[in-house]
DNA sequence: CTCATAGTTCGATAATATTAAAACTATAAA
DNA sequence: TTTATAGTTTTAATATTATCGAACTATGAG
């Protein structure tokens, strides 16, 4: 079944391509400043798009490790996963 | 005539999107490494792809702002432009 | 149970990015 | 002057990404 394990250039070029958006980077600035997590409904408040956009940007930033997420009944809600910015990027969020 | 100038987060994107490719990402490394610069020649010889796809690699890295380009002769060569780096993305290089 | 809310997934489409071959430009060497 | 070298541009094929609406899942409220 040839299970392709990643090095760390394809993480790299992952966490790369969900940043090369500037809706994402806005995504991610919001969650940088809140002192609190966000939920999605309250980032897709400040992102003029459609949901199922918003969402799929959302996915994008949680596959390559940028975000994680908690589920809370209907509500999700979202922060930094700050560690994989360390690693990879590190002093990246306070030049954002 | 509508000249558009861009804001910082659109040099971001356009950053992101020159290093979100695995070829660049050697290329980058390999002019960090190098205490020389080096010609496109050099890295294309390391880098197996045809010349023309490593020269639009080199323009998309060129585009974005890492890199700078010297002409001498025939031959070109290539260096890192620091201060790119360390405005947008401080601390990158020496985790990469 | 029915309805509303929060978010995801699917299918289509338009825009962008990657790749290579071929033709091209500029320069050096024979 | 002819030929070889270093690199760019053009063209075309293919792959990937961003976007939205519609249908879907899960949960809470009445």
């Amino acid at each position: 079944m040839n299970i392709k394990l990643k090095n760390e250039d394809e993480f790299r070029v992952q966490i790369f391509k969900a940043l090369a958006d500037e809706t994402r980077l806005e995504i991610v600035r919001l969650l940088r400043d809140s002192k609190k997590e966000l939920s999605c409904g309250e980032i897709g408040d400040r992102v003029d798009m459609s949901k199922s956009t918003v969402s799929y940007h959302f996915k994008t930033l949680r596959e390559a490790g940028l975000t994680t997420t908690r589920k809370d009944a209907r509500t999700k809600y979202v922060q930094l996963r700050m560690e994989t910015f360390e690693h990879y990027l590190p002093g990246f969020l306070d030049s954002l």
